[in-house]
DNA sequence: TAAAAACCTTACCTGTGGGGTAAGGTCAAG
DNA sequence: CTTGACCTTACCCCACAGGTAAGGTTTTTA
């Protein structure tokens, strides 16, 4: 009849969140105090493990844990517009560029010194060269 | 006679590295222990210098403070072969890699969730609804 | 020449998002 | 009734940086 109820390692596999995080994340306000056992085990229903897996998902996509809360706020605000949760994904596509943008230069300008380096036995090395050098 | 002397502020600026980044630096055993002062400033001189520059020049490639340790053991080695570093690079490029196949995953995954959002003042909205999917 | 500003020192806390370990309580199966 | 698997809290650690505080030194300024 109580089917519907986790421990926290149960809640941890259904949502793909270790049991630590779970903790941590309760520590830091993410989600509300789990309810307790008599033996103080945190117990979880399942509207609480789709929570859980709400910030997974949240998570996989990049999200910071600070987004994910206004996320959530959003999520259980029935009234909310679709328009904060749209301005808030967009922020974050433009955060995920700048990072794609920097990474792609980090890239290729390292691409382009390894294809300058002959990588035998010889000792003499463009790469380093190129760190060591005092202009960029 | 001796302008070849920096204290930490001048090592900082002239080499794009804050003050607290080179004592962090020194306290993990990145760089050697900085010479002191009388009254005991730490004092770099201009092989010091560089080797900050080298760090940063590093870092601004997005290689970590261990790869850069062992950068910095190939670059004192005046008998490394230029293959060890290259390889150190070419796993570096691998890892860039990774990570920016991470980010496209994320951001074009994003993306479509941002486009199917109507974005107005109506509540209902598909990303989160995308979020609160308990499949994939 | 004395005060003030600018710099240095160490030591500690913060964030971000995790991982690990230890010491002890609880539960279920054998 | 013991053993193993689970739970609890309380710490430590990683990378990589920023901030702050309290105190000493050096340089500049009035």
């Amino acid at each position: 009849m109580q089917s519907d109820l986790y421990n926290i390692g149960e809640a941890a596999i259904a949502s793909c969140i270790s049991s630590k995080m779970i903790r941590r994340y309760e520590e830091s306000g993410l989600i509300p105090k789990a309810s307790r056992s008599l033996s103080d085990y945190r117990v979880y229903n399942g509207k609480n493990v789709n929570m859980l897996r709400f910030i997974k998902h949240a998570r996989d996509l990049g999200f910071s844990v600070k987004q994910i809360s206004s996320l959530l706020n959003l999520w259980t605000d029935q009234a909310r517009s679709s328009s904060e949760v749209k301005s808030l994904a967009t922020e974050h596509i433009l955060l995920l560029d700048q990072k794609l943008k920097e990474l792609n230069t980090m890239k290729s300008e390292l691409t382009r010194l390894v294809s300058c380096c002959h990588g035998d036995e010889r000792p003499d090395c463009p790469i380093l060269d190129s760190l060591a050098q005092n202009e960029i």
